[in-house]
RNA sequence: GGUCGGGUGGCCGAGCGGUUAGGCAGGGCUCUGCAAAAGCUCGUACGGCGGUUCGAAUCCGCUCCCGACCUCCA
């Protein structure tokens, strides 16, 4: 096992030891989302994948700058015949202002994401607040030789990048120019002001019903739809900085692009290291609105959908997430969440468990002590392992397990050190909290409910009354009213627990 | 068609040359007034066909399926 972190480096295609530029600081830039509609549940997953690298890159001890944008501007509508802006386009449909979309559905994915106690980024720019900026890098990348202007829009010269050798145009996304040429379609859109089909708009002149609209040297238009992100990194986060992460949809055209407009203005592409998530998947299938094969993220919660049989709560949703390695498919179905429900309440559970055990620790240390520093330390190598989040919770569900087995004497407390016991508690919970960036969502020993935990003590107590008197009548109807109300008991060898939820 | 990535036990999903992944479901046992929870335990899987090797789920070749990207997309 690595003791160094390593990661997944996607533009070299393999795992290499990460090694930040600053000693102690991590720059991480994450390509958000296009806020023209709701968010889309895969895009959540990706982010989600980001939250917890982010998370772990903090328990490490790094400080960590994320920056994850929001795009506000400058993706074509492919679908349309007009090309016109997504966000323009929606706008009219909905008669919005532009702005006013870009706020609703920005507003709407920052709901989401908290409800996924995903961590808000250090910066999160908008392509519109920027610019100024991209014309400015539209400047270089011309001054520079590899960018011409035609009626108004301006190009990348992407044959000329190529032969300069200086760039690998194709790198990132392992394709070649010569593939470009021969498989590009001849019915993109300004294909006749383009010298080569692979050239990309960094600047596109505004046909008149655009409404979103920008002054610039070469027109009034609006900057290219991969500037943004080439953009807003170097700004925030310098010409070159560490982690560049996204889906990895994103990787042809948009990363490549980027990369290509990077070094086309500053000499070098933006980062050391590409990290990219993959695609969820529903029933074994890409998600399409065409074919009805999606679900959003409050159907999911819901259970409004035809294909859940219930709704798993956004912490359930994030468990089921950490289960699968980020840059695995994750194919989501009504039976592994099922499954992941009952996963992720067995960890929560453990937890509680585990702060019970404090006042038992004995003195003298032995095998059950070195087993779970075992565990501990292997759930940290597996996390260095480029962030395998299903290997770290194999073992943590192998400590809940040890954990379970010390509560119910299974295993002799008196072998576990304090110093043992208190590190298993803050690790235990920096792992399921604070790296997995999961939350208590089964009731009991909440923050917030100490209204309803002094309720369940008396009646538990009432209820351990009547046992004790072995009036199982009335024990048993204690029992089943509280099931009636979502709420478990369970007898344990220390007294009764209870849990909201079945 | 091109480029990548996959096919693992009933389900999900790690592993990527020799060792029990883990979760869920199922069988058995323990504990318990009963139930639940929890613990212990069982199941012996790697698409197919060849090859390399003392040894392959893991490497190579062929083949069959699946997915992503190639066009806005995380």
């Amino acid at each position: 096992m690595e003791n160094e972190l390593r990661v997944y480096n996607s533009l070299h295609r393999k795992k290499e030891i990460f090694k930040p530029i600053h000693e102690g600081h991590v720059g991480m830039y994450v390509c958000g989302p296009t806020v023209y509609s709701d968010v889309h549940l895969g895009n959540c997953r990706t982010f989600v994948s980001f939250d917890i690298i982010y998370r772990y890159l903090m328990y490490l001890g790094y400080k960590v700058r994320y920056v994850r944008n929001i795009t506000d501007v400058g993706h074509l509508e492919n679908d349309a015949d007009t090309g016109e802006d997504k966000i323009a386009k929606r706008a009219r449909l909905e008669q919005l202002e532009p702005m006013e979309v870009v706020q609703k559905y920005s507003n709407g994915f920052h709901d989401i994401m908290r409800m996924f106690n995903a961590l808000e980024p250090s910066i999160e720019p908008r392509a519109t607040g920027h610019i100024l900026e991209q014309i400015e890098m539209v400047q270089e990348i011309i001054d520079n030789g590899y960018g011409y202007e035609k009626n108004g829009s301006v190009y990348f010269d992407t044959l000329k990048y190529a032969e300069d050798k200086k760039g690998n145009y194709g790198e990132l996304s392992g394709r070649k120019i010569e593939e470009l040429i021969a498989e590009s379609r001849d019915d993109l859109k300004k294909q006749d002001e383009k010298k080569h089909p692979s050239d990309f708009a960094i600047w596109m002149k505004a046909s008149p019903e655009h409404i979103l609209r920008w002054n610039s040297p070469w027109s009034v238009g609006f900057p290219g739809w991969h500037l943004e992100c080439s953009v807003m990194s170097t700004k925030y986060l310098g010409e070159t900085f560490d982690i560049h992460g996204g889906g990895n949809d994103l990787k042809f055209p948009h990363h490549e692009n980027e990369i290509a407009q990077n070094t086309a203005s500053c000499g070098h592409g933006p980062c050391n290291y590409w990290l990219h998530a993959n695609m969820l998947l529903m029933n074994g299938r890409k998600m399409s609105k065409s074919d009805g094969n999606t679900i959003s993220p409050e159907e999911l919660f819901t259970g409004e959908s035809p294909h859940v049989s219930k709704g798993y709560s956004p912490m359930v949703v994030r468990f089921f997430m950490l289960q699968t390695h980020y840059s695995s498919t994750l194919d989501l179905t009504d039976e592994a969440l099922q499954a992941a429900e009952k996963g992720y309440r067995r960890l929560i559970e453990a937890n509680k468990s585990l702060a019970k055990l404090h006042n038992h620790a004995g003195p003298s240390a032995g095998k059950v002590d070195q087993d779970l520093n075992d565990l501990m330390d292997l759930a940290q190598a597996e996390m260095n392992d480029d962030f395998n989040t299903p290997k770290a919770l194999g073992r943590i569900f192998e400590l809940a397990s040890k954990i379970n087995s010390l509560k119910d004497g299974h295993l002799p407390m008196n072998e576990v050190s304090a110093e043992t016991l208190e590190r298993l508690e803050a690790s235990y919970h920096a792992f399921v909290f604070d790296i997995f960036g999961l939350k208590d969502e089964t009731g009991a020993s909440g923050d917030d409910n100490s209204v309803l935990d002094g309720v369940m003590e008396f009646i538990i107590e009432m209820r351990t009354e009547a046992r004790a008197n072995k009036d199982w009548a009335t024990s048993d109807k204690i029992r089943d009213k509280m099931k009636e109300l979502n709420i478990q008991l369970k007898d344990g060898k220390d007294g009764t627990s209870w849990t909201v939820g079945e």
